[in-house]
DNA sequence: CCAGACGTTGTT
DNA sequence: GTCTGG
DNA sequence: CCAGACGTTGTT
DNA sequence: GTCTGG
């Protein structure tokens, strides 16, 4: 799992709606939503913001250059409470990531079948992520990061990939975003068990895999 | 103590 | 900032 | 993550 | 092979 993710179809109402949030910025709709374009996340409670002002990637506030953890595109469930890298986010910089859906790879025989994954609800996505505000010494530039949470992948994922993003569900939202909850053991129960059969998916056409492709194509099924 | 690392995925 | 390795 | 580029000089 | 852009 990557940051390749959808926000076909969301919409401020819908958000609103699922999310119990009172106020929505506006936003673009996209099919093939790569990291650094306009994925929503909420930001603490009642405070969502535009994901598109974040760099995907997490960048902590101790970093000594902006580029030095470019590589941070995933944390892993299994082990965020204890890495140096997240442990302070996991603590009190916790977000949701939300999508549409997203897309994965699947590898056999050498070749690669991107399948659109999606909640069979129909719902919107809510992914584990976490932020970090990081500033320049010199420039004073501050930049948002933040990146999404991967666990095992359920079994209905594991003929597609070994991982995917942790995918949250509604009665888990106020705990995960609640910035004073910092009982690291039972975030990490959160993460790495997550529900069964909440996803679909399809294949989807090679159109995907270039990220500068766009639209309806993306998700149409094969 | 100080210096240096701090990450994941996928592929080999 | 905080942990690990030496 | 995947796909695609990977370069410079001079001219508009 | 490795980096960049999306």
């Amino acid at each position: 799992m990557c940051g390749r993710i959808s926000t076909a179809g969301i919409s401020a109402d819908i958000l609103k709606a699922h999310f119990d949030i009172e106020s929505v910025f506006p936003f673009t709709l996209s099919y093939n939503v790569v990291p650094t374009l306009q994925i929503p996340a909420i930001i603490e409670q009642n405070n969502i913001r535009k994901l598109e002002a974040f760099r995907w990637g997490l960048i902590p506030h101790w970093a000594r250059d902006k580029n030095i953890m470019a590589t941070a595109f995933n944390a892993r469930a299994e082990s965020v409470v204890h890495k140096p890298l997240f442990r302070e986010s996991i603590k009190s910089k916790r977000c949701l990531v939300l999508a549409t859906g997203f897309y994965e790879w699947q590898v056999s025989c050498g070749k690669k079948q991107p399948y659109y994954i999606f909640r069979a609800d129909k719902r919107p996505l809510a992914f584990a992520g976490l932020w970090d505000v990081w500033e320049d010494d010199v420039t004073g530039e501050a930049i948002e990061s933040c990146t999404i949470i991967t666990t095992a992948a359920t079994h209905q994922m594991i003929p597609i990939h070994e991982r995917m993003p942790v995918v949250l569900e509604r009665d888990i939202y106020d705990t995960w975003l609640d910035p004073e909850f910092n009982e690291t053991d039972v975030l990490q129960e959160l993460l790495i068990a997550p529900k069964q059969d909440v996803l679909e998916m399809y294949p989807v056409s090679n159109y995907v895999s270039n990220s500068r492709n766009d639209g309806e194509e993306c998700i149409e099924r094969l």
